[in-house]
DNA sequence: GTCTATACCCGGATAGAC
DNA sequence: GTCTATCCGGGTATAGAC
């Protein structure tokens, strides 16, 4: 027990080292392809050394998504208590940078994979930012009733409650899984043509999801 | 000239059986890898063999997409005459093989590079769908006059009716990338949780997107 | 515990034989 | 037009130096 903290503590940093490395590596190469001995030349060392503190190229990309979540967490205070402005502004930043935008893209693409070293943090990370969002979209429905529609909204009586609950809940299920769909897929037409403006376009469709309810007309099939 | 179609016939002829065999074998694969020689044993052939007919893994893996798209045109007719339903179902039977799903998000991203094989054909692809989208949905928007709201529909001025039309086909885009971004990114979500019905959910955004114009309460910003 | 060196395998590309 | 052979680059596993 030389140094019983110190140990860690190195590693840690080296650890954040590589993982900036790879950011830095990840934005400038615009969308072209990103090699481990390229973010191992960054920080001096050999790939094998870089893969050493992670295990795996695919667990080291992961790992720096992980690290841009935890930075942009930091910045914007905890995700609950965010406004949805905080939300775009993260938006606006993640689209500045097209290599950061493919990395997301490329990692969510092979995280399909069931035993994909992402597989279980993109699962996590999807059902959390779902479940943050439908609460938030819950809270503000409820602080302004919808504008109108058959769908019964502000108070209502207490056996109702209920079902209405239930019913918004499922509908804010629906506006966060479309909402964070549009924002993944708006990036996919933003690699390919840069003109488009992702948080005006979501921003819009925060407005729409947060006024319309999706099933005030729904036919019975 | 010993045959003078003969051979391109047979060229196409083995072009096409080389893209079903890649169908093929993505469609089998899940989510798992597919390489050029896996696509190769299909055929009896060596990857080299394959790799002659196309140039490259990445100009293949586009003409297996644009194959693709091509049948979709064939099966449901032009795509100006499809109905919403049409494309809901198209959407249905993209989700039911997951390989196919993932093979489109994998080359949607690669694509992003300027130089890619694909990055002309995706932003044709995007381009098409966006405006054949928005055609429509300005077609059905003149259709049926919006539910309420302060943004003028229905018969105008004549002397409005420039504005108002510029103003619906800004809409129809915006509603167009939207309604694309969405379903490419809801994939991304069901390849992680098949539980996600994607056509339904598709389904009520469209919904919502013909009744509910974006900014009819957006704010100066 | 950290890193280098090395060797291995796989996948894609290319050249030349048939 | 297709195959064989070869090359190269990238990721991974292991051994051992520090």
């Amino acid at each position: 027990m030389t140094k019983p903290r110190g140990h860690y503590a190195k590693t840690s940093s080296k650890r954040q080292q590589i993982i900036e490395a790879a950011l830095a590596a990840y934005a400038e190469a615009g969308s072209r392809k990103v090699s481990v001995r390229d973010i191992a030349q960054r920080v001096g060392m050999t790939d094998a050394g870089v893969l050493h503190h992670f295990g795996g190229r695919e667990a080291l990309l992961t790992a720096v998504l992980a690290a841009r979540d935890a930075a942009a967490e930091e910045r914007f205070g905890a995700f609950e208590a965010r406004s949805a402005g905080d939300f775009l502004q993260v938006l606006a930043a993640n689209a500045s940078t097209p290599g950061l935008v493919k990395l997301f893209v490329d990692l969510a693409a092979a995280a399909a994979e069931p035993d994909h070293p992402a597989h279980d943090y993109f699962g996590e990370r999807y059902d959390r930012y779902r479940r943050r969002f439908a609460e938030q979209l819950v809270a503000q429905a409820s602080a302004g009733p919808a504008p109108d529609g058959p769908v019964a909204d502000g108070p209502v009586p207490d056996e109702w409650a209920g079902a209405v609950d239930a019913d918004r809940a499922a509908e804010a299920a629906w506006a966060a899984r479309i909402l964070i769909a549009a924002t993944d897929g708006l990036q996919l037409q933003w690699l390919l043509d840069p003109r488009i403006d992702m948080a005006d376009d979501i921003r819009r469709l925060a407005d729409v999801l947060l006024n319309a309810p999706g099933d005030r007309d729904r036919p019975a099939g």
